[in-house]
RNA sequence: GGCGCUAUCGUCUAGGGGUUAGGACGUGAGAUUCUCAAUCUUAAAACCCGGGUUCGAUUCCCGGUAGCGCUACCA
């Protein structure tokens, strides 16, 4: 039996993330690279990005262009890497199909692994009646003693074969730092294929082989690969290599407690970018999911402060259900805590991309567009909101406030009613409006009709803006008279124009 | 079916053989504001079940249950 070798914990961390580059980069697999940079920037070691494109079916060059931009957006960077090299490459599994042919060939020639001719449909076979009879499904062994002169006949004839790595008569076991020792029984094991009979080596062989070659120390993962890690140990053992630390994170759910998916909305790094989610606010966030600080009752990391505090052995083993809320209650946190020309450049982007301001923003209107985005900026928390909530600016409809059933109740009252008359005969010959005669009016407007509060405040509110909630007259005000001044591609219209539409269109 | 992992408020979590079981999001109430949002204060809200060990178990052990994962010549 060979000595098991394991990697001395005195190793200079090295850690890896190694995505499949078949789609947009996914929370769980966000999280996953976030764990291994913390992990590597906290302990000085070095952070790796690998590529297993070894499905080439699925595997797309452009979602390869598309991960790097989303790992590097959130905040991520890394030593070595397709893009940047480093000492041991290649950083893409296509690139070293002959190295795992190699490894292969020698375990066959140590007769720690040996082909086996058994076809697709026995195996299914002999896996079906397993399961019928209630049996663990595991492969019979079949070939497992097929002389080695034989098999080589064999192949020689043509006959396809695979290579299935023989698994030793003993438990095994390995050392889990999220979960501790974890034992599987080599029953359960059993003789996993490491190539296919095309010659394709399989997953479970060639991420050993890649972590070995790249000297990794703690693999850190989702734990969909645990049950398949002792397939890994063996190969680690069978190859006589340094078996490393693992770290297997627990599953990000949805709000119905299922695996995270498109299913669930928005999902990729992408979306969340588009959304006006800050790459801080997601990063704090997912750092949350799963790991907690000692002591439990902070909640705002900076990236600096997360390196500091994380560390693996705090990691929670249990699934954690992923909270959009929170993830927006923190980000609401960081827009408000962001310089303003950051908020005001993402919040003009989203105004832009929604059509309401000219491509180029400059001037008057950067001016006031800053203005409406600082009036605007604490009602959302998603810069992709904005635009929804300028529509009070924008989009004045009075035919569609005077239609609003909300509203009903107000319109029918008589006080409502005079106070409206009376806004209307004062506001119309005040162009512009200022703040400063605004609160003159309102204060006229009471004295005639003794109205106040909100029999004051809401049918005024109503004619301006179409609801009676919103900001603050005093900054509304101002905002819609300038913007009313600009040339825009949606004409902004002014108080005047509001209020002479609104009476025009209530006598109908 | 088999194997594995997991189990503290609705959610993320802290804690740990004796605690008023702590924090955060969300929810309710109050304050503030013309209103809404924001903000502040405040309240309600949890140790999955059953055995064992122990003077004492939410905490340790065993079993059950549930959720999730794996069970491929996918990664």
């Amino acid at each position: 039996m060979l000595p098991w070798i394991y990697m001395s914990p005195n190793d200079k961390v090295r850690v890896r993330f190694a995505p499949s580059p078949t789609g947009h980069i996914h929370l769980g697999n966000v999280r996953t690279a976030l764990f291994n940079w913390l992990f590597a920037r906290k302990h000085g070691g070095t952070f790796i990005l690998r590529i297993e494109d070894t499905d080439l079916e699925r595997s797309e060059a452009r979602y390869e262009t598309q991960l790097i931009e989303d790992l590097k957006w959130l905040g991520l960077d890394w030593d070595e890497g397709p893009d940047v090299g480093g000492p041991f490459p290649p950083y893409r599994q296509s690139d070293k199909m002959d190295v795992y042919k190699g490894y292969a060939e020698r375990l066959i020639k140590e007769r720690k692994a040996y082909y086996c001719f058994c076809t697709a449909e026995e195996l299914e076979r002999d896996r079906q009646q397993a399961m019928a009879e209630q049996r663990q499904p595991n492969y019979s062994g079949k070939c497992r003693n097929i002389d080695p002169a034989e098999a080589e006949r064999r192949r020689a004839a043509g006959e396809p074969a695979a290579i299935r790595l023989q698994i030793p008569e003993r438990p095994i076991r390995f050392h889990d730092i999220v979960r501790g020792d974890v034992e599987f029984s080599n029953e359960v094991v059993s003789d996993p294929i490491i190539v296919r009979s095309s010659g394709m080596p399989t997953y479970n062989y060639v991420v050993v082989i890649d972590d070995a070659d790249m000297k990794i120390t703690h693999v850190i993962r989702g734990d969909d690969h645990i049950s398949n890690t002792p397939k890994q140990v063996a190969v680690y053992e069978a190859l006589g290599l340094p078996v490393p630390e693992f770290a297997h994170l627990s599953t990000i759910l949805g709000p119905d407690r299922e695996r995270l998916s498109k299913r669930h909305g928005a999902t990729s790094v992408a979306s969340f970018r588009d959304m006006g989610v800050l790459p801080e606010a997601l990063m704090n966030y997912l750092a949350l999911l799963g790991w907690a600080p000692s002591g439990g009752d902070r909640e705002i990391f900076s990236k600096d402060e997360l390196i500091k505090e994380f560390d693996l052995d705090r990691v929670n083993a249990a699934p954690a259900v992923f909270d959009f809320t929170k993830l927006y209650w923190i980000n609401r946190h960081y827009i408000k805590q962001s310089p303003p020309e950051r908020i005001h450049q993402m919040g003009t982007e989203a105004l832009q991309r929604a059509g309401l301001l000219p491509a180029s923003v400059n001037g008057n209107v950067s001016g006031w567009t800053n203005g409406l985005i600082d009036l605007l900026a604490p009602y959302v928390d998603q810069l992709d909101q904005l635009p929804e909530k300028a529509k009070i600016i924008f989009n004045h409809d009075a035919a569609a406030a005077l239609a609003l059933p909300e509203n009903a109740e107000l319109f029918a009252s008589d006080k409502t009613k005079a106070v409206m008359q009376a806004f209307a005969k004062h506001a119309v010959n005040e162009s512009p409006l200022t703040p400063e005669r605004f609160k003159a009016i309102m204060d006229e407007i009471k004295a005639e009709t003794g109205a106040k509060g909100k029999d004051l405040f809401h049918p005024v509110r109503i004619m301006l803006i179409g609801s009676h909630s919103g900001p603050d007259f005093n900054k509304l005000i101002p905002l819609i008279e300038d913007g009313s001044k600009l040339e825009l591609p949606t004409h902004v219209k002014s108080v005047h124009e509001r209020v002479t539409e609104f009476i025009a269109t209530q006598k109908n």
